[in-house]
DNA sequence: AAACGTATTAAACAGTCGTTTGAATTGCGT
DNA sequence: ACGCAATTCAAACGACTGTTTAATACGTTT
């Protein structure tokens, strides 16, 4: 038994790797990048200041990690639901509401899924977007525009109305809200008179009808 | 002349403090909250490190002051441009695109205001968004929101089909795609094929559009 | 000209930071 | 049971952090 203190927070079960990434999203997410620390992160993780080097390199490379581990899966989810509605065929033509829903219900799924501590990783994520993290806009740019682009094309397919170029400017708009929105939850100030499920529910209910109401003129 | 660097940087007619609050600024926008250090403020400003804290206190209490001197300049132009559409009768029926242009051009026209720095602060005000600052969510709760209520009751009676809590569900939406938008300004990665200033009011236009049809269902 | 409050300065304070080192320990295939 | 590699560990490195101190310079008022 190499650390006794594991057996008390319930980790026992996890290799040093995974709490030392599991730790870094708790910390960024209750205090920000500002705050962190690898000292910190080694503390909550229960194990020694050197194992993070040891593993990861330095703390950049282990906050890339960070965000590749849930980002890749966010976009996985997403393609596939996409990749459902299309049928193989990328000029099907999709209902509108199913393609916001494929996009804006993963993440918001995550957000939900407290086991896997996904609502943690959306703070994350939201301040990395406004940190204008390096590794953030690299991993964007290689891997994940082009899902955001499919989207826009099945999007533009639903949309036969509207222009090209404002279905770009409005995908992009509801990215924002979408960020925002996840940025804030669980820790909105906002005085909620329902339960948290509830709740959760309800956003994200209204953001796909506020999505599908701007794309409709 | 207590310090010669001053005439060579062109800040020779600004007090210690305002070059202070300047140099803040400049430092978060290009680099983020994490790397922001009193070392380097007071190097930028050309002052000496204990400048800082004589005049602010303390590190915590310069950083509040940038986002309240920006901030406030902001509502109160947003507020100026509402009660102008009210015109002192807060139940007055607006236009719903007039609406929008008050709450939305004032701070998009800080972004635009080079000279004044406001984009810069634009930066600094996403990433405080969030970082969940504190001071932030102290500010805007004592002193913003009550003007952001105001501009949802008047959305409210320009679109009286609207129930009153779809209204406040996406006016939230909306801001989220304003503070994205701000956040992004000037570090795009979107590759431009128009000129700065076309494209800046390019993205006001849109901006509005894109939240009047995401009003009109 | 002397005294005043305001402003600026260099220097030092006690911490914390990320990273590296080399030894100690563990777990596994032989 | 041995040997080897993977892992963990305490300790130290130099650099940087925010803040404080006491001395100096400034500009105004008396």
């Amino acid at each position: 038994m190499p650390n006794p203190h594991l057996f008390l927070s319930g980790m026992s079960t996890l290799s040093t790797k995974e709490r030392i990434l599991n730790s870094t999203e708790k910390l960024i997410a209750a205090h920000g990048f500002a705050e962190l620390s690898i000292r910190k992160i080694s503390q909550q993780a229960h194990t020694n200041l050197a194992a993070i080097n040891y593993h990861f390199g330095n703390k950049q490379q282990l906050i890339d990690q960070v965000l590749e581990r849930r980002l890749n899966n966010l976009f996985d989810i997403r393609k596939n639901m996409l990749d459902e509605l299309n049928q193989g065929d990328p000029d099907t033509v999709c209902n509108l509401e199913q393609i916001l829903h494929a996009f804006i219900a993963p993440a918001l799924f995550m957000i939900n899924d407290e086991h896997q501590g996904g609502r943690i990783f959306m703070q994350v994520l939201a301040r990395a977007y406004a940190e204008q993290s390096e590794a953030l806009h690299d991993l964007m740019k290689e891997r994940y525009t082009p899902i955001i682009k499919e989207f826009a094309e099945a999007i533009g397919l639903a949309c036969p109305d509207l222009p090209r170029e404002t279905i770009f400017w409005r995908f992009h708009f509801i990215i924002g809200a979408l960020t925002y929105t996840m940025g804030h939850f669980g820790a909105t100030s906002v005085a909620r008179q329902m339960p948290e499920e509830e709740y959760f529910e309800k956003s994200v209910a209204e953001l796909i009808e506020f999505a599908k109401a701007s794309l409709s003129s």
